[in-house]
DNA sequence: CCATCTGTATTATGTGCTTAATACAATAAT
DNA sequence: ATTATTGTATTAAGCACATAATACAGATGG
């Protein structure tokens, strides 16, 4: 697991949203159970105190229900999960093509450039 | 100006980005002199230092240059510019195509909901 | 000449993030 | 029953970022 954290966002910030990803794109099964926070903690290579923080975060989307003692689970509300993943799609989509207007080109342009890439390379 | 910053990044960091696509889109003009630092951090309230801060980082690549008593001034390589330009929407568009393949979707899936989206409404 | 504007530098203060080192309570596992 | 594992809480330290309040040197403009 690459966690590719960098130093320019809150660690605990990139956290939840890498297990946001995960969660919607299905490496986390509904229902699943989550590694405790140590254990991510080692994996993430980051302090335990961090991940909890995450942890806390995460929690309030309710994409993921913790059980005090046993450990954290990932919803089993599918269509939950199915409308994050559309969200977030749509809060990328609206980054993304505010940034790009920003640098200078148009609606057309951004969707002709993309267009060449998906044709052009395969990477 | 909408400065747009918000506080989930080193705000020198955000404003360097600002001042780039703000060169490399045209709104400041090859050669024009830029607003003093002080200026600038008023408009942006945010503190002189703060500015002069991404300004430093802003100059590392060359895209203004400094005359230490009478201001700061785009340059005016017109090519340097725009391959600044390609370079910055190259990374974006790795960026969201990263984020997305990520959230689960591929890249003719992002593609699509693109173009629905260009065609589909006007905002 | 003098006041003003330019970039630049310095010192101090506060805040949030991160790490480290523990500790505790409740449950699960043996 | 005892041990291990779970989430959680606390305290201390270090660091980068941001603000505030100044100060200085070198042009520029009147």
């Amino acid at each position: 697991m690459a966690w590719n954290l960098d130093s320019d966002r809150p660690i605990y910030t990139q956290i939840v949203e890498k297990l946001q990803m995960q969660i919607v794109s299905g490496f986390y099964k509904p229902g699943e159970k989550l590694p405790s926070v140590r254990e991510l903690a080692c994996a993430a290579c980051v302090n335990p105190n961090t991940m909890q923080k995450a942890f806390t975060e995460l929690e309030r989307s309710e994409l993921i229900l913790t059980q005090r003692t046993s450990g954290r689970f990932v919803t089993e509300d599918i269509d939950m999960i199915k409308q994050v993943q559309t969200t977030l799609a749509e809060e990328q989509i609206k980054i993304f093509m505010d940034k790009m207007r920003g640098l200078g080109f148009n609606r057309e342009e951004i969707v002709t450039l993309l267009e060449l890439l998906i044709k052009g390379d395969s990477k």
